[in-house]
DNA sequence: ATTAATGTTCAGAA
DNA sequence: TTTCTGAACATTAA
């Protein structure tokens, strides 16, 4: 499951082997399993980005976005098991594509090197755009900011515009990019918010607490790059786990005693179909005092 | 052997 | 309009 901090360490994994190269051809891989899902065709696709040179590789939300300047922009969506990787993939079954690069430096020195997408279960997508459809997405509120650089005005002005659970907005892409099922529960655990509390009703020092709360765990678990769960799927472009696990204060704690507080157990909840995981103590609904940890 | 659970997003219902 | 539910996918645990 793959959310902001596993797909920024994707990026800065393959972006030694990507950025500034020519993209001598994007391969498919069909073993024979579902097909991955490419718009607006695989062919098409491919056809775009043949020859193209890669500018830039960046994140948004839990997108890696290769940005071929003028071109246009491939977004690739690692949904629950996607990896890029430069090295070691996991299983040669699962392999779904092959970037084959060249340094544009000296197209002939060189052979060809791969970049690998690979994905267990296939639900990634790859989605082709022309040059400034993105920022066109985002204008059309179609996808939030980037949850990495918000300060606390910019968290209310996106999350607080919705009576639903603080914890349901945050999975939700359109308001905010990049939080997913696992730092959502850590973010509030920290914040020490009620995943229940409906976001219009934050406080504003709520707002600025979830704000240091976010850059906090976010930034930490890209410095770990990211969780590796129990399932062990999560990879860095060199196959190696993350680190962050060892560090979640509330998920997948259920039963266990909160290490923050001292005082309550971990509790496992449903929201919209998704566990949160949370502190009924140091995150009760109604907060009697708030203590800096 | 069957079933539930896992996480994300989208289509469609309420 | 907004919010909620179910489906899709592959694999594992129960």
């Amino acid at each position: 499951m793959p959310e902001l901090p596993e797909v920024e360490t994707m990026v800065r994994g393959v972006r030694p082997s990507m950025e500034g190269r020519n993209l001598v051809e994007l391969r498919i891989i069909d073993r024979g399993y579902r097909p991955l899902t490419m718009l607006p065709s695989s062919t098409e696709v491919c056809r775009r980005v043949a020859g193209a040179r890669i500018a830039r590789v960046w994140r948004l939300g839990k997108r890696v976005v290769l940005d071929f300047a003028d071109r246009g922009t491939l977004a690739i969506e690692p949904r629950m098991t996607g990896l890029m990787l430069t090295s070691d993939p996991p299983s040669v079954e699962h392999l779904r594509l092959e970037f084959l690069l060249r340094d544009a430096s000296s197209p002939s020195a060189a052979d060809p090197f791969s970049v690998w997408f690979w994905d267990r279960r296939g639900l990634g997508t790859i989605t082709w755009r022309a040059a400034g459809e993105i920022d066109e997405l985002i204008r059309q509120r179609k996808l939030g900011p980037d949850a990495l650089t918000l300060d606390a005005p910019q968290w209310q002005a996106a999350l607080g515009i919705t009576s639903r659970a603080v914890k349901v907005a945050l999975l939700d892409q359109k308001l905010v990019a990049g939080v997913g099922n696992l730092y959502a529960s850590e973010i509030l655990h920290l914040a020490g918010i009620s995943p229940l509390l409906a976001a219009s009703k934050l406080t504003q020092a709520q707002w600025e607490r979830l704000a240091e709360a976010a850059r906090e765990v976010l930034e930490l678990a890209i410095l770990h790059e990211g969780s590796t769960l129990s399932d062990g799927t999560y990879r860095n472009a060199l196959n190696k786990a993350g680190g962050y696990q060892n560090s979640h204060r509330v998920y997948a704690k259920a039963g266990e005693a909160c290490q923050t507080c001292r005082e309550g157990l971990i509790e496992r909840i449903v929201q919209a179909q998704r566990s949160t995981f949370y502190c009924g103590s140091c995150q009760a609904l109604k907060v009697k005092r708030w203590r800096k940890t």
